[in-house]
DNA sequence: CTTGGAATGTCAACAAAGCTGACGTATTAT
DNA sequence: ATAATACGTCAGCTTTGTTGACATTCCAAG
């Protein structure tokens, strides 16, 4: 990393368009492989990303209502809806009706939603986990902290909301 | 950050479970971030993500074949071909002939195509900027480390290579 | 010089996953 | 009572990916 230890040596120099060229393909290219895993497992069934996403949010949030996802995920209900419906069909997402408020519905993972939670984050989590590993964890304090400053606002509060829910 | 500093207080707590899924959420946050920028002004036009993906490739290897930008895309001919024969028609990309190869077609942006690859890379650029500003050299130092330990094998060279071209 | 294979382009059909708009129902809040 | 909220659903559209089939052009090997 000569070239590197170059363009850092000015402490400003981190900031010039090639370095930011770099960090805007870097991120693209690694997005590919950080989605590649779970992608393989899901073409195999009737499932894409959307769902490994509803699933993987429900188990981190069980219980969680469709409202909350909505905002979690990004996208509209019609939208969601069509994957709700799709796992809980299928047996993997079960819905109950909300005690305090009975409009709101919370979701669940069945033992067989859990089940594919955890074939999807385990192969996302062993090419995390090489990475971290490879990279390091002064790397992975700095590789957090670039991607919490790269999120909207609205995003950084929800990804912290859930920080604090566990961990 | 102290209870960061409590999980790398030991060298393999980074490797946690829960370290790995704020990664994972991380990630798929900080994506849509990433994103959201180019996203709002292509909404304007009639294009998308993937000419962005185009021009921006196309901005980065000038004269690039078609059949080099399949692989680094990681699209079908046909879904690329859709994006090209927009981009042309709407004279943002001309393609020419290979003089070796006649069968190749080398691709280039013209004028109206640098424009508006400026227009998208500068909003991009804005937020990894103030990010890694926010963050430090230090920071971007383990971000890019990270993120290429995440990449698929194919697609770390298909970075490297794109890394020697230029910087 | 012919022929096989590679690179490209194009047509058709389809699927995943997003979107808007509209509408209905149950429930809660005012 | 009425308005607002949460949810579900229907219909239709867009973007972007996929296969499969087929024509053209051209290089290179026999």
């Amino acid at each position: 990393m000569e070239s590197h230890a170059r363009e850092t040596g000015n402490p400003l120099l981190f900031l010039t368009d090639e370095q930011l060229r770099k960090g805007i393909e870097a991120m693209f290219f690694a997005y590919r492989g950080f989605t590649a895993d779970p992608d393989r497992i899901l073409a195999d069934m009737a499932y894409g990303r959307a769902h490994h996403r509803a699933v993987h949010f429900i188990h981190r949030s069980p219980g969680t209502t469709v409202n909350n996802l909505l905002a979690i995920l990004g996208v509209t209900k019609q939208s969601l809806n069509r994957v709700l419906r799709a796992l809980m069909a299928d047996g993997l997402v079960r819905s109950e009706v909300g005690k305090r408020d009975k409009r709101e519905r919370h979701l669940f993972l069945t033992d067989a939603g859990e089940a594919l939670e955890r074939q999807l984050s385990d192969a996302q989590r062993d090419r995390m986990r090489s990475a971290y590993r490879a990279a390091g964890p002064e790397a992975v304090t700095g590789f957090r902290q670039v991607l919490e400053a790269m999120m909207d606002e609205e995003m950084r509060n929800r990804y912290d909301a859930l920080k604090d829910t566990k961990g």
